[in-house]
DNA sequence: CTGTTAGCGCCTTCAG
DNA sequence: CTGAAGGCGCTAACAG
């Protein structure tokens, strides 16, 4: 494996000049870098990661620590920011703290960060308090997708408004009896955006002076799967709710099997919408309220670069104007309706719904 | 950071005691062994990763090569192996060859690979020659699921079996009117199981004697969208097939939605079987061929660390006496039965796809 | 069983 | 703008 020596010898300079020229820093005589750069490229020469972060204390590589790695949120948030990385010449180091129990979660620790990574990103996953002092202790940089950490840069969507896009959706369609499905117990490892959704549910509702019954608020664990079971719960009473609202589309297109099961027409009998614009959700023709995973992704991943390059001799990616390092950013999102939402049958207007038969 | 000469003179021994010592290597007296514990627990230290590598030429990090990070195989097979390294000590870093378009893909570099991974697994995506030829120049050991590479070991499942085994069932039904979704242009990137499934498909309807018309053979990009489209074009036209098997879950799924479109019932009207059970194919009782990604994924990564580390002073990981590090390891495939039936006898309860109109 | 010592390949002051 | 030289922290012979 031919290393800096070997070039330095052919391009006929001493390895301190290759590595400054490698790494495109500051004044290297542009002539001397040409000769550097056709050595390297003569010697097929590559860097030795390993030995740049011995030396230099920096691993271009970041972690992504996450909850799960296969869900439809988390894996394409990791897409996304691996890509942004990719761009820069960073790696993406997995850190997936995915237990075997659905509402547990692995520990970070300090064998998966230590010496190993430059900075973070948290994909939509509270860190506990002794996870966040290892992190401040190994001074990583860290942004956080989905929940705000003290200090760090966060990139989020406004939940509320999310919520209250699908509430107010669903009640001007003439929805008075409206259920959710997605609560979540209080020890759930992920556990904050359930709350903050069903938090938001309640008070839309309340801001259109309407009731929930306790027992259409349902909970299940954010799988489709579940929510159907606890859906055809629901749908086994008379009298249930004309319209569900799912706390993401996986739980509405639960929610439509057991609708189904139940004999109830969507969007007929039962209008539901879902959070997320989930890849198959066009072809459910489930309504949704959409965000952009791959936008935060990379949002957070641009983020944390520009902390991380900063200061560097490199050049530094200049953010976006509505980025910035140290606060919030905001990612919108926006109203999809499709099928499943269509106007309360009995109510006022008898437009059909997108010229669709109810 | 406290490195390993202070656990060495807290322990009040030398440094290659110490790092013996900790990676639980051949001899160390055990009494010596433990007060090296001690001390390295009271100073909290921790190796660092990279003056490791350095030293030894190993990273304990593989790469995992996949076309996708996002789609369920993918995801699926990148937490499986990720989890299995992590029991062994060892990182994931991921190597996304994902482009922007449908058929092409990024190529794999020195500068991806070299120096920084111990060895790799290919999840789902043929390998080039010349990136066959990298990693043969960097003495990467590989493991690849789904795609043979002459002296790899390769975990798979039997494509034609289960290709057979949809088929089967469907024939045994009573259909006779047979369509394929999935036909997937020879430039595609992943396109070695495309090809596999539609050879198998065809092959098994001959063994039936059944003929297959052409339209009814229809070609997409593999996602449920598309398949949505394709499928759409096929039920256009009067006398289609009576039964849909489709390369994949997803298509399977886009099959169901353009049949829901064209007022077929499923599966009064219109039989449909996918590859794989989606996390989503139990709710939209979609029959399939359930393949195990999990056990694909770990079973690719115990190869690759049986291979890493035999030789090495640490302990190997036995291998399950059916998997073996250097041939083909075959995962079952089962035929999960849902909602297909004879052809033109239904009308018990006609539920429509997932209570959408029709 | 344990210690000594030379690197691993590069980065980064510090001189010049 | 460029070179010299001391680490970065650990591993792996080789002695003992």
């Amino acid at each position: 494996m031919t290393n800096i020596s070997d070039v330095a010898r052919v391009a006929g300079v001493s390895v301190a000049t290759v590595s400054r020229a490698l790494r495109g820093i500051s004044t290297v005589q542009e002539s001397t870098r040409q000769r550097v750069l056709e050595a390297a490229t003569q010697l097929d020469y590559v860097v030795s990661p390993t030995a740049a972060s011995l030396a230099s204390g920096r691993t271009r590589v970041v972690g992504i620590i996450t909850p799960f790695l296969s869900r439809w949120f988390f894996a394409n948030a990791i897409s996304a920011i691996e890509k942004t990385l990719r761009e820069h010449g960073f790696h993406a180091l997995l850190i997936d703290l995915e237990a075997t129990g659905t509402y547990d979660r692995r520990q970070l620790t300090t064998h998966m960060l230590s010496k190993r990574v430059d900075g973070l990103i948290a994909v939509n996953i509270p860190l506990r308090d002794e996870e966040l002092a290892l992190i401040t202790r190994l001074n990583l940089p860290l942004v956080s997708i989905g929940n705000p950490v003290p200090g760090c840069a966060l990139v989020q969507i406004d939940e509320a408004q999310t919520v209250t896009a699908a509430v107010d959706h669903i009640v001007a369609l003439g929805h008075e009896r409206i259920g959710y499905v997605g609560a979540v117990p209080a020890q759930a490892a992920h556990t904050l955006v359930p709350y903050r959704r069903l938090t938001a549910f309640r008070e839309a509702l309340s801001d259109h002076a309407l009731n929930v019954a306790d027992s259409w608020v349902v909970s299940c664990d954010w799988t489709a799967s579940d929510a159907a079971r606890q859906a055809r719960l629901l749908f086994a009473e008379t009298g249930g709710p004309t319209a569900i609202i799912a706390g993401s589309d996986e739980m509405a297109m639960g929610v439509m099997s057991a609708a189904a099961e139940a004999d109830l027409r969507i969007p007929e009998d039962l209008s539901v919408i879902g959070i997320d614009d989930h890849y198959l959700s066009e072809v459910l023709k489930l309504s949704t309220v959409r965000q952009d995973v791959l936008a935060q992704g990379s949002a957070a991943a641009m983020i944390l670069l520009h902390q991380l390059l900063e200061g560097s001799e490199e050049i530094t990616p200049s953010l976006p104007s509505n980025m910035s390092s140290d606060r919030v950013l905001t990612v919108p999102t926006d109203l999809v309706p499709r099928r499943t939402t269509a106007p309360h049958r009995g109510s006022v207007s008898s437009h059909s719904f997108l010229g669709l038969p109810h």
